[in-house]
DNA sequence: GTCTATACGCAGATAGAC
DNA sequence: GTCTATCTGCGTATAGAC
């Protein structure tokens, strides 16, 4: 039982990984026994097909973003420094975004492309990081619909970075657009300060 | 002859669909078998592997692309209208947007993650529309440098876009952020005439 | 819980008839 | 130039031994 979760938490560990640098669909159980050593009867003993192997990804990746929230709710005091700290997040992937892009970003897409039922699975990552930032907006005085399109906003530009630093593999262009973003950022709370 | 360039357009009109909608990976032979009603054996006859449909395609969208920007020259007399024009090619293909992404980005993005050799055919599309709007802010008084940054900065933002109009299934937020795009593009120019 | 073995279809690529 | 037929490997999924 308690080897099964680890072997499981392997498992896991390995497919995240594979997804996230090959793509869903280009990453076979295959891969995962070379990557993992261990044998396919194995991993098919703890996850019956593809599909749920994802379901479980998502479903640990969702924890990882809610013990991320938590943190980034208990070392901060305003929202302002909260969305920095979002900011600060790319700083942090610029390595991953430039070799492999956003693993939301990428993966989601992906499966959006004619794979409605993976989607499905895959987009409350988005979600949950959409509300996540519509809440700090709405420390703002804007109606919830407003704060959900800045929030929206800040997203689009984030996925723009990351897409564009992973197509053209420049480092240079994620600094100074992530200090762009924090302008941006900035000036939401400024314009809001003065009305 | 003629009837054999007659069959390599449609192959390549097919593919070139498919390869958007489900992704290049997720589109087999088979699929452009079905889809276009011929023999696999036809389709290896004009193009020897899958590697030489991409190539082919890049080549067909490098012309149209080619020819929407003489278009969009053509058409208007300053940068600043040329780049609306670019805003206004998002809004005109708002549909597909939402429903399979940026045809460049999910593509270039596809082939990025360890496909490198596919990366290379790609990625000369990307390149050209750098190319174009570094030129448009290049008569403002910047640096090329600066013209580039700027040129990337709208890319980014217009990728951006396309990520979450895909992923969230969202014209609305398509629409006001173009126009949030059309703002920015004024400021460049706006700043650059008062300084 | 982990393994080997195998079923079965679909992938890309090739050979050769018409 | 277009077709059918076939090769070979890899894909997912399953059965059953240890």
């Amino acid at each position: 039982m308690k080897q099964g979760n680890k072997t499981k938490l392997r498992i896991l560990t390995v497919a995240n990984k594979l997804f996230y640098h090959k793509g869903f669909n280009s990453t076979s159980i295959g891969d995962i026994v070379k990557e993992t050593g261990l044998s396919k009867g194995n991993i098919t003993y703890h996850f019956k097909n593809k599909q749920n192997i994802l379901e479980a990804i998502v479903d640990m990746r969702m924890k990882s973003i809610q013990k991320m929230f938590n943190l980034w709710n208990e070392k901060t005091d305003t929202p302002q420094e909260r969305l920095y700290l979002f900011c600060d997040m790319i700083l942090k992937e610029q390595d991953n975004l430039l070799a492999y892009g956003c693993p939301m970003g990428t993966l989601t897409g992906e499966l959006s492309k004619d794979q409605p039922s993976l989607y499905q699975i895959a987009i409350p990552m988005f979600q949950y990081f959409r509300q996540w930032l519509s809440q700090q907006f709405l420390l703002l005085k804007v109606t919830p619909a407003q704060a959900d399109q800045k929030a929206l906003s800040l997203l689009s530009r984030a996925q723009g970075i990351a897409v564009i630093t992973h197509i053209f593999k420049d480092k240079d262009f994620l600094t100074k657009e992530v200090e762009n973003l924090k302008t941006f950022i900035r000036k939401q709370f400024n314009e809001n300060h003065n009305s």
